[in-house]
Formats: structure tokens, C-alpha cells, sequence
DNA sequence: TTGTATGCGTTATCAG
DNA sequence: CTGATAACGCATACAA
């Protein structure tokens, strides 16, 4: 009783042949009542089931799905996974999670993907080729959707509208009264960030204000630390009234500083976090944010990836999400207005 | 230029046979200096690459491990999976994930990882099944490592020392004079939510004091607020002057309240945190905390596992981490001392 | 030292 | 409608 059956154990069993157990296991093909009923009868009996990698060598068909990214550990990219994880299981397939911060190791796990011979990839690497043909994702043949990153729009892809998110919080606060606004986020290199400081920059020259390169901080990771940069700016002869941050580290180093200056929020000054529910629940009062809806993105990656594996031809989609601003107690009118 | 080789181009293009090919490649058998070079060039030539699958079906090996959790969205268990991602991919092994939540899922993923030949799992469910035997884990033949929970000592586990943690903690908070501490973890089933309770009333023993069951908040989510429950607390005639909380919803709900009745941390309120340094970090004032190591806990995950993969026999390991009690700012004398 | 042949567990293509 | 049998791509025992 210890190996596993096979399909010559269940025919034999059945009294049938091996390919008549496929038949009417998989349903191809016709069978007599008779026949199927012992079949059925042998397989439940040797509690068989068709071997997965046996199945996949032979049809071609791994059902499985890569999701290649930066850093798990990563909050908002832990979220994402999560639910890609949950839609991908309840379409059938399993999910082989690579983890890579480099484009050697991009290129590494790619070539691994395709030699286990995943049916697709999403992909949300850790950088963003500036020359599309070059990167590891244009190289091969299987299906990629692109997540949060501009790879060129030879991808499909789900982008968060990270320019307009940004105008948004921008409008919000400058009807506040607030002129200068300070800028947290992470991944000057990447797209997020690149939109996000475009957003901003918008929003800064339709209501007619200038620039101030000095507001902003983009560090490359997002487990950077703001606490300096926020120390600095509040000793400015005229500080920032508000903030924009990124809701983890960015946001809460922050936030230690402001307190530690003595400054309220949002009396003295005003805070829009950016991130998942759950990270800015944890901040107090309860962060006016923009709110990363994940669960869709996950939803349109998956959707988007299952469609290019059932049929391969058609024009690259690229699907743009919006961002909600979920209005909390963080912000207030700026400070003598 | 669509399909890959196979050992057989490679073959005809080397001019030799395919056993040959196989044995250069997996330094199996003897071959010529000449017979070698003929092939490494063939092999170069046409990029061949041995099919992952067909290797594992022929082997048996699918260098591949599976991860079992309740949720890949829960900051702590991603950190985990993070690390044990990097770890099994450096083995040379690939993770599978799948996340479930309940014991009929639990065994679906069990014996579809038993299914795909998987080489080994770790297991963290979010069900503790009272009888071992009833588990889905002592079903499998697949080598099982179980993380954090408590399943009986037929398999090897790593978890960390929750009751000698809260000990450490409780001794801490009473040494600086508090004597009503209140105490809020997540998972009354689970391993680490029962021996932290242990631990509290170990520590409350230890210290002649009685144990008050009103002071305990133990919700089984991890995604709970513990607000209302601490707006209550402190509604007694004679509220708690200290918290241990796990340090995401539980902590930052109950700092709101606390905060919310003007009570200042930590001259007035004494906290103290458990979790992720990452996540801990949200907190104002950096919070004193009971650090979890996932770092250290995943190594030895990944190291029983691949030592059980390696040879099979011998009895299993139990490997129990201590946690670092991390002095930060959110603790001060009891008030009135 | 190298080539040939068999089988891993399936599915699919044939005859019958 | 059903039963042999080939083939997926590889590794390996055995023969040469």
C-alpha cells in the first residue's frame, strides 16, 4: 500500500484497458455505461488520480503560473500576492512564486520558468528595462502580464493611475489651503514613482504653484527610512504644512518626526498616506489615503493572463486602475487659515 | 526557431548517441575528452536545456517544496515566506504556495502537493488539529516541516518560545511597577496564541498576582480591532496601566483609544509590541517589543526540510527560537510610583 | 568508452 | 465502442 496507483493498476483492476481508464477519465472519446461504471468503481477503490507531472509531460499543459517580483516581504506586493494566489487556485492552476532584485536573477528565473514550462507570467520586476526588446520578458514565448511596471506596450499590463491618484490627493490639499507639500515615496526608478512625481508636478503647475525639487524624497527602496529628510524640512524657514508619504516606512518615520517636533495632526499639519488598508490602519488618527485596491489589480492580472492562455493572438492590453482617496482624520485646513 | 532542442538534436547534432548527451550533462558514467567537447558544443549551439519535467518524471525528484499557510496578506507570514523563498531557491528548489483556511482546503492542497510529487512541505494551518492522527499532514507521505503550530511530536517543527516571551515581557512591564497589564494576541487555537497566555499567567504566578481574565482580548483574526475592548478596559475603576499586543491591528486599535482618552505614551499608558521589526516600526514611539526573528525561524524551516528530504530516516526535530525583547520608547513606570 | 533499449505515467492515435 | 501501442523528454541498466 505504499507507491501510488497508475492508470495499468486501475485497468487491470477494471478488467479494462489503460486507454479506455483515459477516456473515461477524461471524458474524450465514448464509453459504454458498462465499462465506465467499473472504471469509476477501480478508481474510487485505489483511491487513484492521474499523476500531475506524467499528465503535464505529455499534454504540454503545466497549469502553472509564475509570479516573478522584488520582495514578498513587501507589504503591498505580499497583498497582491495573496490574491493572485487565491484567483489562480480557483481557476486551477498553482502558483510558483520567484523572488529577484536584479536583472540577472530576472533573467535567471525566467529561464527557469520557461524551462518547467510555466503557461504563464505576471511579472512585477525589480527594474525597469529602458529598452524593451532588451529585457528577459520580451525573450520569451510565454504569456507575461506586466504588473505596475511600464515595460513598453508590447505587455499586457495592470498599472495603478498613479499620476492622477496623486492629483487627487494634490486637489484635496491645496483646498485645504495648504501651498507647500512634501512628497514621500519610493522608486524614482520605476514606474509608481516616476507617475506619482508627474501626478504631483501636475497638480503643482494647474494651481499655478511652483516646484520645489527640496519637498520631495524618492529614495530607490521602500524600506528607506524618512526621518532625516522630514527633520531637515521641518527646520526650513518655511516648512511643509502637508505630506504625501508612502504608507509604511516612508509614512511613519515621518510621522515621528513631526511629533517629535511637537506638531499635531492634523492641527499643525496635514497627512495623505498611500498604501493597503491594512498598513494605514495602523497609523493614528486613521490616515486620509490613497487606497491601494489590490484585490482588483489582482483580479484584472489574473484575468488578463488566463485570457492570453486560452488564446494567444490579439493586441497587448494595458488596463489603468483607479485610486480611491478614502478621507480619514489626518488632514486639516494648513495652519493659519 | 520555435521549439526547444531536446537530447536528441543535440544528439544528431554532436553526432553521438543520446545516452551519451546524458551522461556528459549529469557527469554520470565515463566519457572521452573528445566525446565531451563534442557535445558541451552542441549543447551551446542549440541552448538545450534539460526539460525540468520530463527529468522529474524519469527521476522522481521535482525540486520542488510546498508552502501551506492561512494567508500570504499577514505581514508576519509573509515575512516568513519571503525568507523561505530566497532559502529554497538558493537549495536550488523551487516553492510552491498555497493558502488556505480551513481543513477541508487544507487537505485539497496536501494531497495536491502529494499529487505534483512534491519533495517536502512546510506547513503553517490555520487549524490545529486536536487529534494528530486526524491531520491532513500525518496522512502524506511527503516530509513535513510544521511552523508554529503545534501538531504533536511526530513531525519536525520549528516555533518560537511564546510562553518564555511573554515572560520576558510581563517580567519587564512588572519591574517597572505595573500590575494591571492587559494583554491582546490573536489565535486562542493556535500554538502561539495559547502559550503566550500560558506564559502571561506564568508570569503573573510567578509574581503572586492573580489572574483577570477581563484583561485578556484573544480574538482568533489577527485582522481584529481590539478598540472597543480597550475603550472598555479603561472604563474600570481600576484600568490597566500596560499592554502586550501583537503589533498590527490588535496594537495600533487599542493605541487609538488610548490616545483617543488623552493618555500619553509612555508616561500615563506602558505598551508593549510583538511582531516584525518592519512592522513595528509604524509605531510612535518606537515600540518596546518582543521581535519575531522570521529571518532565523525560516532557516531552520528550510534546513530541517532539506535534511529530511536528504535522508528520510531519523526521529523528528523540534527546534524552539527565543524571542529578543527590544527596548524601544513606549514604556515607563507604572503611574503613581 | 559508447550505443541501444526500456520505462517513468499519461494521453492520443490508431486499428479492430 | 474498446484495446493495443506510440510518444512526450529524459535517465539508466545493459550490451557492445
Amino acid at each position: 500500500m505504499s507507491d501510488r496507483a497508475s492508470v495499468r493498476d486501475v485497468a487491470a483492476a477494471a478488467g479494462v484497458s489503460v486507454g479506455s481508464v483515459s477516456r473515461v477519465l477524461n471524458a474524450s472519446g465514448y464509453a459504454s455505461p458498462a465499462l465506465r461504471q467499473r472504471v469509476l468503481q477501480a478508481v474510487e477503490q485505489l483511491g487513484y488520480e492521474p499523476d500531475f507531472t506524467a499528465r503535464h509531460l505529455r499534454t504540454g499543459r503545466s497549469r502553472t503560473i509564475g509570479y516573478l517580483l522584488p520582495n514578498i516581504a513587501n507589504p503591498a506586493l505580499a497583498a497582491h500576492l495573496s490574491e493572485v494566489e487565491r484567483l489562480t487556485q480557483a481557476a486551477g492552476y498553482s502558483l510558483l512564486v520567484g523572488s529577484s532584485e536584479r536583472p540577472a536573477r530576472d533573467r535567471e528565473l525566467v529561464a527557469f520558468f520557461e524551462n518547467r514550462r510555466l503557461e504563464g507570467l505576471i511579472a512585477s520586476p525589480s527594474f525597469e528595462y529602458p529598452d524593451p526588446a532588451e529585457s528577459p520578458f520580451s525573450k520569451t514565448a510565454l504569456p507575461v502580464v506586466v504588473v505596475e511596471r511600464d515595460l513598453g506596450d508590447a505587455f499586457d499590463s495592470v498599472l495603478m493611475d498613479h499620476a492622477g491618484g496623486l492629483r487627487q490627493a494634490m486637489h484635496y490639499l491645496l483646498t485645504l489651503g495648504h501651498r507647500r507639500i512634501a512628497l514621500f515615496v519610493s522608486g524614482a526608478n520605476l514606474a509608481p514613482g516616476r507617475e506619482k512625481l508627474r501626478g504631483y508636478r501636475e497638480a503643482l503647475a494647474a494651481a499655478g504653484l511652483p516646484f520645489d525639487p527640496g519637498l520631495v524624497f524618492m529614495p530607490e527602496s521602500w524600506l528607506e527610512s524618512s526621518r532625516d529628510c522630514m527633520a531637515r524640512l521641518l527646520e526650513r524657514p518655511a516648512p511643509p504644512t502637508a505630506l504625501i508619504a508612502l504608507g509604511t516606512q516612508m509614512l511613519s518615520g515621518a510621522l515621528h518626526v513631526v511629533r517629535g517636533k511637537g506638531l499635531e495632526v492634523p492641527r499643525d499639519f496635514s497627512i495623505v498616506g498611500i498604501g493597503t488598508t491594512e498598513t494605514l490602519e495602523l497609523m493614528y488618527p486613521p490616515a486620509t489615503a490613497l487606497r491601494y485596491d489590490y484585490h482588483r489589480s489582482a483580479q484584472v492580472a489574473v484575468q488578463l493572463i488566463m485570457d492570453r492562455i486560452a488564446r494567444a493572438a490579439g493586441p497587448p492590453r494595458r488596463v489603468i486602475l483607479d485610486w480611491d482617496l478614502v478621507i480619514g482624520g489626518s488632514c486639516g485646513p494648513a495652519p493659519g487659515r
